[in-house]
DNA sequence: TTATAATTGAGAATGAGTCTCAATTACAAT
DNA sequence: ATTGTAATTGAGACTCATTCTCAATTATAA
């Protein structure tokens, strides 16, 4: 027997004390984002979990991945022409991304000297700054392999 | 009698280069784009077109936005849950921006610091960058003190 | 002037995301 | 356990930005 996940728990409470339910659905849905180590959209969610077995329409995927933004465990990385990138942020440290024009992969990066100078800049401006998100594009080691051979 | 606007001159050379055609609809859109100084919108700037009395379908505004950005002349800022956020590049020097959660309000700043920063964690990771976009949001100096008033 | 190919606009189509609402379900109080 | 109440669910309608279609128009080169 396992103790109840970190993650539940987080959720649970978080539903909880906002006087809502922490359903079957909703639990099915936390534990495939939580599944998941990259990047992920809602239909992608949406068919991985009707693959699984477990039932959840598309609308309690989508109402469902507001309410894990809301209380932390994900977050939105980007908007894309075809639609919203999440990712799991709980046991995730703050990292930004490459993203690579030529084969869409990302690579994850921490910088501390960045983060000191995000801050120094908001300091400059007058800005309480929260969040941020930095995305460098460019091309990868392979897609720049790839352009040089051709 | 003035001379042609360089950004006209840029815009139909690059359409000419690619055996396109430098219209009067593109030239009432070009026009449009370059006049206006911060963040635009297709659907706002189609509205002001049609305002300004020149004849310009949404399809060839949607059209000629994806022209303008391949030749340089405007840029992607970023997109939202109301749409594609646009701004005139030509001009304008490369700049990254604050946005406020509270009023909507975008601050823009340049630092070198942070440019060389970027081009060191490229190249430590083998990534070959070709354009960035950092987002920093929180709250702008009138939001903080709304806040704190409340 | 004419042939050719690019462009245009109106409206249809697409697709992500949200909303509606009747049916279901969780929870608290009895 | 039963019941009352309010939250939740899912199917599909809806919205809205954006793209597509295609017949009519227009620019350009010969």
């Amino acid at each position: 027997m396992r103790e109840k996940p970190i993650q539940k728990q987080v959720f649970s409470r978080f539903l909880k004390e906002r006087g809502q339910r922490f359903t079957k659905e909703r639990s099915a849905i936390l534990e495939k984002t939580m599944s998941r180590n990259g990047h992920f959209e809602p239909e992608t969610l949406y068919i991985e979990i009707r693959k699984a077995g477990a039932k959840a329409s598309r609308a309690s995927v989508y109402r469902t991945i507001s309410l894990l933004c809301e209380c932390g465990l994900i977050e939105q990385v980007r908007k894309t022409e075809h639609g919203t990138v999440y990712e799991r942020s709980f046991g995730h440290e703050h990292h930004d991304h490459m993203l690579c024009i030529g084969c869409g992969s990302a690579i994850e990066f921490y910088s501390d000297k960045l983060e000191r100078l995000q801050e120094d800049l908001c300091r400059q401006q007058g800005f309480q700054g929260t969040t941020h998100t930095l995305e460098i594009r460019g091309y990868c080691r392979k897609c720049q392999k790839k352009k040089k051979q051709t």
